[in-house]
DNA sequence: GCCAACGTTGGC
DNA sequence: GCCAACGTTGGC
């Protein structure tokens, strides 16, 4: 899961312990959150960051639930065309596990093998909630020295 | 700040 | 249902 540290970084996270993904305004990636179960584990992504990098650890506490952010007027994240009755949107909660010692960055990312496929690394690849699959999870781990 | 890639919108 | 216009994402 992507999110820019300037919005809420991975030391935003650590301090509140869960949160509601909400905001995710992308179908796929909506997908994708209503696909997750609840212990599944989550990699925290630092987008638009310098570099950007994985920075740590998650998991889902709350599987989801509709997205309460799209219904706020005031809410930047606010869409009429989702309703209470009738919603768009879903989000997870998740819960904090680590921060990485080790970041990840993009770069060091790309120089691995068996990482190449990953959805992260593909060209053009926006998509901020993505699936990772249990190798390239415990390739990954194994990275960050976990 | 630029811009390429991608998703969405809306006129026809 | 096509597709041009527009908005957003995110690396650089």
């Amino acid at each position: 899961m992507k999110s820019e540290p300037e919005t809420y970084s991975i030391d935003d996270f650590k301090n509140e312990k869960t949160t509601w993904w909400e905001g995710v305004r992308n179908y796929q990636a909506r997908n994708f959150m209503r696909d997750m179960k609840k212990g599944d584990l989550v990699l925290f992504y630092h987008s638009n960051a310098n570099p950007p990098a994985i920075v740590g650890l998650a998991t889902v506490s709350k599987e989801a639930q509709p997205d309460k952010s799209a219904f706020d007027k005031k809410s930047s994240y606010y869409d009429p065309k989702s309703t209470p009755e009738n919603p768009r949107w879903f989000c997870v909660e998740i819960a904090f596990q680590k921060k990485f010692k080790k970041i990840l960055p993009l770069e060091e990312l790309k120089k691995e093998k068996s990482l190449k496929s990953m959805v992260l690394l593909k060209p053009g690849s926006r998509l901020s909630v993505q699936p990772v699959t249990p190798e390239e999870f415990a390739h990954i781990l194994k990275m960050a020295e976990l």
